[in-house]
DNA sequence: ATAAACAAAAATGTATACAAAATAATGAAA
DNA sequence: TTTCATTATTTTGTATACATTTTTGTTTAT
């Protein structure tokens, strides 16, 4: 399913996947100070095409005053502030019209959450809230929470990683009133199932913090 | 008022006002196509500058595909729709716990609105949303409402310009319910707000298209 | 020892050059 | 004329060089 980008042929494009993942993975861990001429040297390329990957990864929020970001407790509280009301609508919008298809993509998410393995738990989760997403039918939203995706993801994982109760039940939950059509239910259930996620989110962060 | 912008000794930062202005003004009609070696030329500057501030142009939306953006009512929809969500959330949080400080900044907006210059209503106008949209406290929702702006400008000016009616009526409004820490109120008379001036930009958009 | 001032080094912003890719233009065949 | 293929031409992506600016390190004076 690892389809071919075609962008990945642009020395740019390349340098920002590394980059990015590197950042995800910890091998570039917050704080890190970003050189551009010592990734340019390390990743193979001149300055110009790493000045824009890092441009993008800017924009993304991953980098931020030239060093790789470390999100406070106020950014992750921001950051699912801002999910909450986007998601929430979004969810709402897919009880009024999500076709049959999705709905069943949904429920296919819902199953491998609750029997797959951790690398396929964490794509079905991010898929379950990409299509709910989509729904939204608002392409200015649907980047608007791209633009967010790699930050959540670096909590996404804590989340999965260490288990979080629950977390596939609320998504049956959700998926059960977009069915139903019940579209303020579908958003209540969202904004919860976000909070909920924060709280666990913070509740780890704190607990790991003097480790 | 006018502070000097220490960003702006930089080309590429120079560049960018200069183009943002020239698609705001009109100056670069929807549909332009964008050249770098034209632009840098024109600017006097070299590619490399032009290409980051094209890169930020981008980002905002104001150049799609190399070629000056050409908002559809779809577009003004998202927009609209996204906004309607952030300020909505914005409005109830001042709501919650506006300074007195900024209640009367508010107040003066209005104010302006009333009897100012247009050159002054229209940033009147402006200044009373970026007040209600600090009130969220959250920098990343500030941010993409930030990121929105050219765009939204692009629009407040025809509101302006074609005198909407009721506007600085429903900004009184909506400062009466802050003041009174009503928060569901403000929420919903901004969300109102807002949709009536989608439905007056629409109702140019489509009375303007075929002049 | 601390702070201020300076020199050295590193890093960034910009200009330029060139190769690859995309686009426009030309001409031959249907 | 239309359609396709093949050249030209333009435009973009990347590499490299250089000049400021920023940062770091060292020295000097308090």
């Amino acid at each position: 399913m690892t389809q071919y980008d075609k962008n990945s042929r642009f020395a740019s494009k390349q340098a920002y996947e590394v980059i990015r993942d590197r950042i995800l993975n910890g091998d570039m861990p917050g704080g890190t100070k970003i050189v551009e001429e010592k990734l340019a040297a390390e990743l193979g390329f001149s300055r110009t095409p790493i000045r824009e990957s890092l441009r993008q990864l800017n924009y993304e929020g991953l980098i931020v005053n030239k060093k790789v970001v470390q999100p406070t407790e106020k950014d992750l509280r921001n950051l699912f502030q801002v999910r909450s009301l986007l998601e929430g609508f979004s969810a709402k919008a897919a009880a009024t019209y999500l076709p049959e298809e999705d709905l069943n993509a949904l429920s296919n998410c819902i199953k491998v959450g609750r029997e797959g393995t951790i690398e396929e738990i964490m794509d079905a989760n991010e898929r379950f809230h990409e299509i709910i997403v989509q729904a939204s039918g608002n392409a200015l939203m649907i980047d608007t929470i791209h633009r967010m995706k790699s930050i959540i993801y670096l909590f996404r994982k804590t989340v999965v990683l260490y288990n979080r109760p629950r977390l596939i039940d609320e998504h049956e939950e959700i998926y059960e009133a977009i069915k139903a059509r019940d579209g303020e239910t579908a958003k209540q259930l969202m904004e919860d199932h976000l909070n909920k996620d924060l709280d666990f989110c913070l509740q780890i962060l704190n607990s790991t913090k003097n480790a």
